[in-house]
Formats: C-alpha cells, structure tokens, sequence
DNA sequence: GTTATCACG
DNA sequence: ACGTACGTGATAACA
C-alpha cells in the first residue's frame, strides 16, 4: 500500500467555501464561513483518503478571484470581497494551529507549486490526491494523482475525482490536451490571450480532430473553417505563447519537501483554541477528551452529599451575600438534576440531588437562600423560579415583581447580543471572562442532566461547578457591560422583572377543550378527502400534494400551468404564486383551500391536543433570549401563531376557554407600531393625524392620494394601510409592489408621495440607517440595542436588508419594550390589588387575560390604565378592550 | 438536518 | 444589474 499526499489548493478551495457557506460570523464580528467550509472539505477529504502527508498551496498574492458563476463572463475578476480577505490570514493561523503545513513561496503560483509538489510525491511512489476548485488543475492528473474537485450540492458537497482517465472519458482531451485546449482558447481571467475566433466549441473540435495543438499546426491546412484556419495562421506564436502561460510548471524550484508535510496531530490544544474562537462548535468533537483543560490552579469543585453539609454550604453562602447558582434541570423546573453553588472566586458545591439531598431539600434551601437577602446570579433565572419561590416571598419583595437581588446570566448575554443562535454557560465564561470551558454538548452530547450525572460524574462535577463560577464572576463584567451600553435599566426594570412575569403565565397556562379540538379537527377531514379527491382527478394521477416537489410537477408539467422555476430546487407553488393562476384552473382553488385546511388540521387541530397536559391546559414557553428586536417568542407550542385572519381559522379560538368562574378580558394595543414611529419621527403630520382620532389609515390615503378625507376609496386605504406596514418594515418599491400587485413605479410613487406627507418621518428613517451605520446597531426608545452587521457588507443585497432592519428594529423593538412594560405592571397591579384574575398569553401587541368574573370592571380598567401609560409617547396609545366565554368572543 | 410553506403580530 | 418587505415557530417532505 502506497503512502498518500494530499494537496490543497487554499486560495481555490476558501473561495468556493466562502460563497458555498451562509454568512457566519462569530461574537467580535469576525466573518468564519469561509474558513468553516474549508475545514469541512479538509476532514471530508482526510476521512476519505487517510493521507500520510497534507500540505496547502496559497499564491503569495492574491489580490482578486474568479468564482465559479463568473466563469462564463471571461475576464471578470471580482476583487476579493473583504468578507473573505480577513479570512485567509485566519485561515492560515487555523492551519498553523493544526499543525499543517502551508506553502507559499513569492514569485510561484500556487498552482506550479501543487503541480510540482505532485510531481516530487509521484516519484517517490506516493499517491497524490490533489483538491481544487479549479479545473485548471486537471492537466496535472495521471494514474498516481487524483485531482479532486469539490461541488456544493445544496447542503452537502460531493467530490468529483479525476484520475487522467477521467479526464478523458469526461473531456476528450488528455490532460496533456487540457493545455492545449487552453491555450487555443485563451482564458482572459488567467491572462491567457488564446487563437482569436476561437472558442470553447472550436478547440474542443479541433482538438477531437487533431490531437494536440501540435497536430493542428502541423495539419493546419486541413482546418475546414476559413476564418479559423487563417487566425490560426496569423497567431501561432500567440497560440505557442499561451500554451506556456497555461501550463502548470511541474519542476518548480520550491523549498518544500515531502517529509515536511508529514501529518501529526491535527486535533492540537492550540486548534482548540481557534475553533472557540471562531465559535466552530460542532467541530469541538472532533478533539480528544482530554483536550478538556486540566483545573486551572487554585478551581475547587467540591461533591456534597449530605444534608448536614449542605445545609451548612447554604449558610456559607448567604452569609457571603452574593452567590452564582446553576441548576442543571432540563425541563421547565420541574426536575432538577442538581444544583451547584460559588460564592467564592474559583470555588464551587455541587449538589446532587439524590439520597438524602431530595429535590424538595434543595428547592427550599435555595428559596431559603433566596429569602436571605443574598444577591443570586443564576443562568435562565425562569427555570429557577420554581425553586425560588417555594415557601413564599418576603414581604418587600412582594413588591413589583421581587426579582431585586436577581441576575440571569443569560438575559444579560442576549441583551448584549440578540443576535446568537443559542447561549450557554461555556458560550459567557469564554465571551466575557475569557475562559475557554468545555461545554455541554462536547462533554455529554445528547445526554440529559441526569444521565450525564451518572454516567460522566467527574466531567459532570466539573461542569456544574465551572457554571455556578461563571455566573458568581460574570455578574461583575456584564452588569458593567450593560451600564456601558446603557441597557443596565432595560435589563433591571423591564427584563429581569419580565422574567417573573413570563414565569408565572407559564405556570397558568390556558384551558383547551380537548373534545371540542377533537370536533374541529373531525370536522376537517370530510372536506380535505373531497378537495384531495378532486385535486387527484383533475391532475389525473395520484400524488402527495404536501408535497411542494409533486405538487408544483404536476401542475406546471403535467397540467402545464406558466408558472416558472422561482426557487432553487424547482417551481414554487406558494400561496401568493397560485393565487395568480387561480383563473388559469379550477385546481388550483382547491389547492389552497387544501393547504389551508391540511395546515389548520395538523398543526392547530392536531398539534395543539398533543400539549394539553394533565390539568386540561397548555403551558407554553415564553422565551426571552431569542429575537432580535426584543419581542418575546413562544414556543411548545406556539400561542402567538393561533389563526386569526380566516374565519374558519378564527374558530379554533372557541377551544381557548377560561376556567370556571372566569371569563377572558383581551386587551390589544392599536397600531402601537405606527404610533411608536409618530412618536420617535416626530412628525407633526402624523402626530396630528393620531391626535384627531380618526381612522388612519383613511387620513393617510386622504394625504397621500390629495383626495378629501369622505370620498377616500376603499382601494385608496387599502394602499394606504400597506404603506403604512411598508414603512414600518422598512419600505422599499419593490416590496410594496410585490404586496400591492402594482408595478415598481407605481409603488415607488405612493412611497413618494407618503413621504411628501410625512417628511419627518423619511428624516427619521435615514436617521436611523445613518445612526445604525456609524454605531453598528440600531436602538430602540428605551436603550435596546440590536446589531446590524449586515450594514457593513460588500453585498447589495445584505447591505440593502442592513437599512431595512436599521429601519425596522427600533420601532418594533419599543413597541415590545412598550408592552413588557405593559405586562410588568398589569401583573403587579393585579397582585397588588389581591386580583385572583391571571395574565395568561401575550401575542405582541395584546394581552390575554383570565378574569374571575366577579373582578371583570377591575381588570379592564387596570388593562386600560396600565397598558396606556406604559410609555409616554408624543401620541396616546389606544387599547381594544374585549371580554367573552372563550378567546373567539374576546377578540 | 435543511427546505418550502404558512400561521401570527 | 443586483432581487426584497420586519419579526417569529411548526409541520411535512426530502436528502
């Protein structure tokens, strides 16, 4: 068995990562993609081949590339994108770290360096697997080396391998011929002039004909084309010339040898470090167990398993005063595997709940702790809760929502960046105190908590003892980070406050009548069967038609609807696409109303009943680290996607009931968007046009289409009311025209118009692209800060998506500040007033209430009262009121 | 696991 | 010329 080497062309392979992979970045900003796609190729690559020897070519100076898609414009070279450029020195240091050897030498190309390096290998009887996106490449391949193309096939890249044969069976030319063909050709991206009026066709044929381009000139009388057979004539020096600059110098003098590239351990403590950095999580597993650091000097993680000891661990820390807490427990609090304590740097008590520690025992002394006074700093502060709070409250944290003294961690982290995907403890000790830690995922994988426990005890100790440090320390850091953005208030008097809030709606959760879901799903069925029936035989065939794939097959092929390819993998049949074809065939009615039906049957119908626990009611999950504006999400199911718009979507609401005794009251604000930019914009225009408490909508179109405010169409305010949202989400002619079914100019016209109306408000919105330019993030009313990275980018179209969000972020991230205010004070206001009524549901800009219906006229007015004075706005904020017996009526 | 679709504000 | 509305989450299909 021979040995292997394998080659890899840097520059070709990052830049084929680069527009292959998203755009990642990681927590300073630094754009990864492209250094993430290149280490997917390399281990694919290494898995495979198993080489002995690993080097990477890199041109010493690469100042523009050439992409694929680009190849066809012969002579376009794009200029490296900065995204990509501040990625190659990355790269190289990842490589570095890894021990791999790169080799780049000033005055060689990258190319004559691989060939020449394949070459020396070949010789000495080694394999050669050389990896490139660069077909260029391919004159170089014999029977000992394979170049290796890689293709991104939608998620997941295949490689294409070609051995000389290949070359051939593929290509019909040698890869001696593949020189030629080039140099007959001429490629103006390399600077290789080529044969005027010779293209792509012409040297394949003459090249089939002939052989090589020495058998063309040496038959060139025979060329049967007179225009091709004179050009040839006249430039074969030219023809010679570009067979040098195509030809790939195979006996280089570089300074590198085969033993050099020897592989060693890629896997290394300094790679380690990089991938952290560069926030490649799901490469982590990829290292050796022991990579995990050793305990750093003076890291204390004691095991207590009496009560007497912990007993006396919760005295300790609440006479320090301040204590990190983690709880490892994986569902909504209600089991906890353990849970860890620090109050002193470097030192932590890991609490197991088992033998003598019972959940139970360690719920009351963490509320005891609690009840101490001592200052808590936990991560997702909401699972805690459970435990916080058992045994009751002190009587001055009964004021408000008693979160004084709390601090989540994780709150404090999405705060400062909205933007991440997930947060975990690891994620906060390596960001902020600037400990690499090795995380959940890496140590346990899929494992809950109490497995883990069991199964990895000392990994498992370390673990919890490292987050409860975490959360001990970075208290520290963070509450100084927020004081620096100034997002210290928003964090202590809206989120952490809202935290409890969440918590306690949560808990309620809300009655569903199980029976009469059932009745609506039943009720469902009968109807789709007609509607598949009928989309089966008018299609002539049997087909999945939840299937977007059959569906848009057998619509535009075999019933040949003009349709169009409009995404990547084929036709698209969305509901807006159909909707215009509607009039073409009476299917296509039936397929929206198939898709409508099928949607509320399984994921409303039949989704919602799978999450009716025990007490007959959903408890969902109010997640607030999640979006990047600020609003809450929910989850598990989703409350705050339940139909609305249809009526027979509608009807599914009569299934929300309150409990015996109760009534809904619904509360909603009225546009509190437009509102919120009336009041950030100023404009007098449209502050007015709210303080004369009119529709709108209608004094908007009255403006815009100068007609008086009685002869207002209803088109005109419909055109009106979209603009309004448009400018909301950051307008552009495009996008309205798009929802308006209007051309481009049209749009463009009702936007210029609109903001001839409301001149402040287009200042506002340049403002805020301007503000969110220089500072990197947009802000809302109350000091929420989102990042706009996307504002920086060398791409028209991240860029142009940058200024709507810089547009958009501030105004729909203070109405959710508005309404978390809202919901803050409508809890303490129920609570204060002894209410037994409960805050059950927030959708965005309504709140749900279960009334007991003796306390109907209280809770209304404190509705009313405290929602309108969440804010003081230059504007009033309006509020629909609504009471009934079930969420249907209260709407 | 990703993609297309569609429910909501 | 580029190709789009802002913010979410659940489902089914498909790879």
């Amino acid at each position: 068995m021979n040995e292997k080497l394998v080659l890899i062309d840097g520059h070709s392979i990052l830049n084929r990562a680069f527009y292959g992979v998203p755009d990642l970045s990681n927590a300073q900003g630094l754009h990864t993609n492209a250094v993430y796609g290149f280490l997917n190729i390399l281990f694919k690559i290494l898995e495979e081949e198993k080489p002995d020897y690993l080097a990477v070519a890199f041109d010493v100076k690469a100042p523009t590339f050439r992409h694929e898609i680009f190849q066809e414009y012969k002579g376009t070279r794009k200029p490296m994108p900065p995204e990509l450029h501040e990625q190659v020195p990355v790269m190289k240091e990842v490589l570095a770290a890894m021990g791999i050897r790169t080799m780049e030498q000033p005055g060689l190309e990258a190319d004559d360096i691989l060939g020449t390096m394949a070459k020396r290998a070949q010789e000495q009887g080694v394999d050669v697997s050389l990896v490139s996106g660069d077909r260029d490449l391919l004159q170089i391949a014999t029977d000992r080396i394979k170049i290796r193309i890689p293709k991104t096939k939608g998620a997941r890249t295949e490689v294409e391998d070609y051995y000389a044969s290949d070359v051939e069976a593929r290509y019909g030319v040698t890869p001696q011929g593949f020189i030629d063909l080039k140099a007959l050709m001429g490629d103006t991206a390399d600077n290789i002039p080529g044969v005027p009026k010779v293209g792509e066709k012409t040297a394949a044929e003459l090249m089939k004909q002939f052989g090589s381009l020495d058998g063309i000139y040496g038959h060139v009388e025979e060329v049967s084309k007179k225009a091709v057979r004179e050009s040839l004539i006249a430039n074969r020096d030219l023809a010679y010339l570009s067979k040098t600059l195509a030809t790939i110098n195979v006996d280089s003098p570089i300074g590198f040898s085969l033993e050099e590239t020897r592989i060693g351990d890629l896997f290394t403590p300094e790679a380690y470090e990089i991938f952290q950095r560069l926030e490649f999580k799901n490469m982590l597993s990829r290292f050796q167990e022991p990579v995990q650091k050793e305990k750093e000097p003076g890291e204390t993680f004691v095991r207590v398993d009496t009560a007497a000891e912990a007993g006396a661990v919760f005295r300790r820390a609440a006479k320090a005063g301040e204590c990190g807490f983690f709880m490892a427990a994986d569902d909504g609090g209600a089991g906890m595997a353990a849970v860890a304590l620090c109050f002193q740097e470097g030192e932590a008590f890991v609490l197991e709940a088992a033998g003598e520690l019972t959940e139970e025992f360690l719920r009351r002394e963490l509320a005891g702790l609690y009840r101490s006074g001592a200052g808590l700093s936990t991560f997702h502060v909401k699972k805690a809760y459970a435990a916080l709070l058992c045994g009751g409250e002190t009587a001055e944290r009964k004021e408000g929502c008693g979160t004084g003294g709390l601090f989540d961690v994780l709150i404090a982290a999405y705060l400062l960046n909205p933007l991440k995907n997930d947060y975990a403890v690891e994620d906060v000790a390596g960001e902020y105190l600037g400990r690499m830690i090795p995380g959940r995922k890496q140590l346990f994988e899929k494992l809950s908590w109490e497995e883990a426990m069991e199964q990895r005890p000392e990994a498992f100790l370390s673990y919890a003892g490292r987050a409860a440090c975490t959360c001990f320390q970075a208290k520290n850091i963070l509450t100084q980070r927020l004081e620096e953005t100034g997002m210290l208030s928003l964090f202590e008097k809206i989120e952490m406050p809202l935290s409890r809030v969440l918590y306690e709606m949560e808990k309620e959760g809300i009655a569903v009548r199980k029976e009469e879901l059932k009745n609506y799903g039943d009720a469902l069925v009968g109807r789709i069967g007609e509607l598949e029936k009928a989309i089966h035989e008018a299609a002539g065939c049997e087909f999945n038609i939840n299937s977007p794939k059959q569906l848009g097959e057998v619509l535009f092929e075999k019933m040949g609807l003009k349709g169009g390819k409009k995404t990547k993998t084929g036709y698209s049949t969305a509901a807006d696409i159909l909707e215009k074809l509607a009039s073409d065939h009476p299917v296509v009615a039936d397929v929206l109303e198939y898709r409508g039906l099928t949607k509320l049957k399984s994921t409303y119908a039949d989704g919602l009943a799978d999450y009716i626990g025990p007490d007959g009611r959903i408890h969902t999950s109010f997640n607030q680290t999640i979006t990047a504006t600020g609003r809450i999400s929910s989850t598990e199911p989703n409350l705050q996607n339940i139909p609305m718009r249809t009526e027979l979507g509608r009807l599914i609401r009569r299934v929300f009931v309150p409990r015996e005794g109760c009534l809904f009251t619904d509360a909603d604000y009225s546009q509190i968007e437009l509102r919120v930019l009336a009041h950030l914009s100023g404009d007098q225009q449209l502050i007015e046009a709210y303080r004369s408490d009119a529709d709108i909508h209608r004094i908007t179109a009255s403006k815009v289409f100068h007609t008086p405010f009685e002869e207002v169409t209803d088109l005109q305010r419909r055109n009106a009311k979209a603009v309004n949202f448009g400018i909301v989400y950051g307008i552009s002619s495009f996008g309205l025209s798009q929802d308006l079914s209007i051309t481009r100019k049209e749009a463009a016209d009702y936007i210029e118009q609109y903001f001839k109306t409301y001149p402040d408000v287009k200042k506002f919105l340049d403002g805020q692209v301007q503000e969110a330019k220089e500072k990197g993030y947009a802000t809302t009313m109350f000091g929420r800060r989102r990042p706009v990275p996307e504002l920086k980018s060398s791409n028209f179209m991240q860029r142009s998506f940058g200024e709507r969000v810089a547009m958009n972020s501030p105004i729909q991230g203070t109405a959710a500040d508005i309404i978390k205010i809202a919901m803050i004070h409508v809890w303490e206001a129920l609570r204060k007033q002894g209410l037994s009524s409960r805050l059950i549901l927030q959708i965005h800009d309504e709140l749900l209430i279960e009334t007991e219906e003796s306390e109907a006229q209280a809770v209304k007015e404190l509705l009313e009262t405290q929602m309108k004075r969440a804010a003081d706005l230059a504007v009033s904020l309006e509020v629909d009121l609504h009471t009934g017996k079930n969420w249907y009526d209260a709407k």
